[in-house]
Parts: structure tokens; C-alpha cells; sequence
DNA sequence: GAGTCATTAAATGTCTGACAATTAAATTTA
DNA sequence: TAAATTTAATTGTCAGACATTTAATGACTC
């Protein structure tokens, strides 16, 4: 591990980047123990609750996690996709919401890399991935479903979708971009010509999944890209028209 | 700001999910101060140390930033896309070196998503970007180049054709992929020849690019993919043979 | 009256030292 | 041998203090 600190910096801050350094570039790896707390304090020459709030900084970032007791410590952590999936659906979440993205980009963004992952899903998908979908299908057509549920529902078969392109990779990257956009799509309410409408292209996708035609995944996609950016500038103008 | 905490787990953890719930549902907005760290130790009933330790996860997060001094404390951070970017990259980039995804996976995922990019790229790109594109190719024909800086300007050109689609969700999902992938390839050692080839290959890029032809340039990406994996793999069974 | 400089107060950053809680290993005991 | 107990190491938490930084306040000079 790297002693060596800048300057000027809060402590806390080059600590932190100094262990993370260190675990990025191969010195301390996975489900290794850290120094004890009073070792790294030595070590940097701060106190105790200095090298506490680096710690707790990374461990933040999932990047190591501590136990406590007689072999405990701080270890680094196996970075999995789920852990990094939530992260990367809270930061998108906040950047959508802070940044107020329209929800045209948004829906553009989101169609734009499923539509990439379509010929690949057409191609690898399994029996598993097709079952999803076409449960979530099902479930999209029960009456009485709440907006949040039928939203809940459109991210579960999307998410399908992109798994089934069997690239966790892809499904990493996706995950936010799917997921971000739902708080944005909870504020369209769909009547029930417009679920009818989202379903009935939903079961196109599935079935040009399932037969291995990507140009018609993709062009069904594409419908609902369209559809969807359509339905929300409706209700946006509705509600221009309401509040002025 | 909700003061009701579960019991059992860490109190640093459970004040700073308190505090990131507040900014996430909007309690506490953007450029919010939030209560000094006394005034919180108070309010939480904890220490000012546990206090910190909370703040250190949220800044960790770009949640929120500190001031010191008179005027100081805690604010809420309007996270930026700039910010994101940083924290997207170094997630991915460790997800890939430990989670040990092949190259081929990687890159698969990286240029699927970029030739999604491609045709809206080709209809809104700027001046601005096809020179950043140009200039890139530029360097990368330089004799003499390093190797990593070859691969640094390669990122370079697949961000300036990303950014041309002039998406900022897209430029963010796609940062991660691009540049995640530069620690993989810079394992990859360029021969003078395999140079020349990207270089071309580039170029046609460009060119697509800057006549509004997203098939061509779709073509020539998919040269390159595949291009890139056979680079990959060779050097792969080269390694192998040299140290059985 | 305006501008410059010192003072002050409020806040975060850091340190010291202590105790509590937890956990695995070592030790003792039946 | 096996169960119970003790012990030691480590993180979690606390209290109080001092250092540092920063902006606002007030005093002083021109």
C-alpha cells in the first residue's frame, strides 16, 4: 500500500484514496484484511477517527466492508453487479431527478441501448428470459393493476429483455438507464387503451424474441419508443392546459 | 429530515440512509445546508464522530459537499454529469478487473452500445466533434506513440463520436463502457501494421460520420469490433504459447 | 463616507483517550 | 472429549478539546 499523501487535501480524503489506489492497482486484493485501524493510523501517522471516516468512505463505495470481533477488520470487497446495480440506479435516479433530463432524452437513451441489446437477446435468449417476459406480459394485462405495478412490470420485462442478451456487461450498463427513467414514466397515468396499446407491442417483442428476428424486435422497439415518448407529451400538454 | 432509525445495524449507516432518503425524496433540496454536525449529534442523539462517519459515506457518494468555516457545513451536491462520469468509471473498471469478465465480453458490450450511438450521432454531431474525432486520428498516427497513449487517444475518439449524439444520458451510460475497457486494452500491445488498420478503420468512421451515413458507419464499427477481439485473442494464444 | 485591516464567531477538521460490544481463539473444567 | 468460561483483539461509540478555515463584524485611517 502506498504511504505516500498529497498536501492540502482533507487527510481523511487521501487515506481513502491511497487504500483505494492500492486495491485498484492489484496490491491489496479481494477478501484481503486491511491493517487494523490502529495499524493505519501508525501507518499514516492521523488518528483513529481520521483513518474511520476514510473507511467509512469506501466503504460507501462497496469497495471493502468490516467485521467486528477477534479476526476482524476491514476486508476488500468482491465488487458484485448486484452491488454496483444499485448503485448505478441511485446515482442515475439523482441525476435524472437533479438535473431535470427531459423525459424525451431520457426515453431516447433508454430505447436507443435496448434496441442495441434486441439482436443479441434474439440470438442467446433462453427458455428463462422468454418465461419472464411473457409473465410480465400477463401480468400487464390484469385489470385493476396500479400505475406503479404496471411501471414496475415495464422494467421487469425490459429488464428480461437486456439479460437476454446474456452479457452482464450489458445488463450492468443497462440497468441504470431502465431503471433510472421509472419515477419519471410513475407520473404518466395509462388509461386502459394505452395499456392495451403497450402490451400488445410488448408481445410483439417477446414474439420476435422468441423467433429470432431481430428486425422485427427492433422495430417493434421502436414503435414503443415512439409511443411512449407520444404519451407523455400528451400528458404534459393536458397538464400545461389544467395549470397555466 | 426523518429521525426514526432501525435498530441493530451500525448508527453511522442508518443516520447517513436518513439523510440520503431526505435528499432523494426531496426533503432537503439542492444547495439545502444541512444542520451543523453538532446540531445533527443532537438531533440523532450520537456522538459528533458518528456523526462524521455518516457525512463521509454521503460525501463518498457526491451526495453532498463540505464547507468549512464560518458560513460552512453540509451541503446538498446538485450532482453533475462531470461527477457521475468519475464514479461510473471507477465502479465499472473494477468491476471488469475483478469480476474478470474476458476481453471479449467487455468489448462486445462496449461497442453494442456505441454503434447504437452511431446514427444519431450521424444526423447531430457538430463541427466540434468530428474535429475531435479528426484530431484524435491524427495522433494516433503519429509514429513513436506509446502504447498507452494510443489507447488514451482511442477512448478519446469513441467518447467525441458518443458525444456527438448529443445525449447526456447516453454520454454518461456509455462513459463506463468506453473507458472501463482502456486498463484491458492497454494490455494489448499495437504493432505498427495493426495501428495503420484502426487508424483506417477510424478514418472510415469519421468519414461516415461527417457524410450522415449511420450504415456505413455501422459497418466500420463492426469491422472494428471484431477487428479489436481478434487482436485480443491473438496476442491471448501468443501469451499462452510463450509461457506454458 | 469609503476602503482597509484586525477581530470574532461559527463551522469543519483533527487529536487524545477512554469504554462498550463483538467475536474467535485459548483456557479451564466437568 | 466436550462444554463452558475466559481472554485478547478489533471495531463501534463517546466525550471533550484544540486547530484551521472562512465570512461577517467592527474599528481605524484617509
Amino acid at each position: 500500500m502506498e504511504t505516500k499523501l498529497e498536501t492540502s487535501r482533507e487527510l481523511s480524503v487521501q487515506i481513502a484514496k491511497a487504500i483505494r489506489d492500492a486495491i485498484i492497482d492489484g496490491t491489496l486484493i479481494v477478501d484481503q484484511r486491511l491493517p487494523s485501524e490502529a495499524e493505519l493510523s501508525d501507518k499514516f501517522k492521523v488518528s483513529r477517527p481520521t483513518v474511520r471516516e476514510a473507511l467509512k468512505r469506501l466503504a460507501a463505495q462497496n469497495l471493502i466492508r468490516t467485521q467486528r470481533g477477534a479476526t476482524g477488520g476491514a476486508f476488500v470487497n468482491r465488487l458484485r453487479f448486484e452491488d454496483a446495480y444499485g448503485q448505478q440506479i441511485t446515482t442515475s435516479t439523482l441525476l435524472l431527478s437533479m438535473n431535470e433530463v427531459d423525459f424525451e432524452t431520457a426515453c431516447e437513451a433508454r430505447f436507443t441501448l435496448e434496441r442495441a441489446c434486441a439482436p443479441l437477446s434474439a440470438k442467446r435468449r433462453t427458455a428463462d428470459h422468454l418465461a419472464a417476459m411473457r409473465a410480465e406480459i400477463h401480468r400487464q394485462s390484469q385489470p385493476g393493476l396500479s400505475d406503479e405495478s404496471f411501471c414496475a412490470s415495464d422494467v421487469a420485462f425490459h429488464r428480461a429483455l437486456v439479460d437476454g442478451a446474456n452479457n452482464p456487461v450489458l445488463s450492468y450498463q443497462l440497468a441504470g438507464a431502465i431503471e433510472a427513467i421509472e419515477p419519471l414514466m410513475n407520473m404518466i397515468t395509462f388509461s386502459a387503451r394505452s395499456r392495451e396499446h403497450i402490451v400488445a407491442l410488448h408481445t410483439e417483442i417477446a414474439n420476435a424474441i422468441e423467433a429470432g428476428d431481430a428486425d422485427q424486435a427492433d422495430a417493434s422497439l421502436q414503435s414503443l419508443a415512439s409511443y411512449t415518448v407520444d404519451l407523455a407529451q400528451n400528458i404534459a400538454s393536458m397538464h400545461r392546459k389544467n395549470t397555466p
